[in-house]
DNA sequence: ATAAAGGCCACCC
DNA sequence: GGGTGGCCTTTAT
């Protein structure tokens, strides 16, 4: 099931945060991404890849807002993720992991009641287009392994630590 | 319609 | 430590 793309006012804009610049893509519908790109360059094209119908409206001003609102009052803005109905409970699984915790790809398979999509799990995890906000970094491997992260290792560690009481 | 590629896991050596 | 086979979804032929 694919839903709407965003669609009123869609901007997007990078500001700094704890694990360095990052870039959100949002809409009147709420936050669609949360990157933490190399460069721009590499953020317009992820925009791009996933949004390949809207266009969007630089505004950095608008990112910083939220960049403060995220990562200095730890509020929760609205989200708004793009993604089939397999990673959307996925991505609704992660959101219950409570900040400080880990969890395993295992035990988000079986909280869905999918406990053999392990292996589709990780790469549904993978595809979380909303970083931190939707705690991908909090998932490791069963054997104790830190796993993968799209925007690095050094990222998910960072994230990890700065959770940590 | 089919193939190939994944942020995995359990099991073996 | 490392390799193998199985599992399931997504994306690209």
């Amino acid at each position: 099931m694919r839903q709407l793309p965003p669609q009123s006012d869609p901007s997007f804009g990078f500001s700094n945060s704890p694990f360095g610049e990052c870039c959100i893509a949002f809409s009147n519908d709420g936050i669609c991404a949360l990157t933490f790109p190399e460069n721009h360059e590499g953020a317009y094209l992820d925009l791009e890849n996933r949004f390949p119908e809207t266009d969007f409206q630089q505004n950095d001003k608008g990112a910083e807002r939220l960049a403060n609102q995220i990562f200095e009052k730890g509020e929760n803005p609205t989200l708004n993720p793009i993604g089939s109905d397999f990673q959307q409970s996925i991505w609704k699984a992660l959101q219950r992991i409570p900040a400080g915790e880990t969890t395993t790809y295992a035990l988000i398979a079986e909280a869905i009641g999918r406990p053999k999509a392990v292996r589709a799990v990780g790469t549904a995890i993978g595809a979380n287009p909303i970083a931190y906000l939707i705690p991908c970094h909090r998932v490791i491997r069963s054997d104790g392994g830190l796993g993968g992260f799209r925007w690095g290792l050094d990222c998910k560690k960072k994230m990890l630590e700065w959770e940590k009481k």
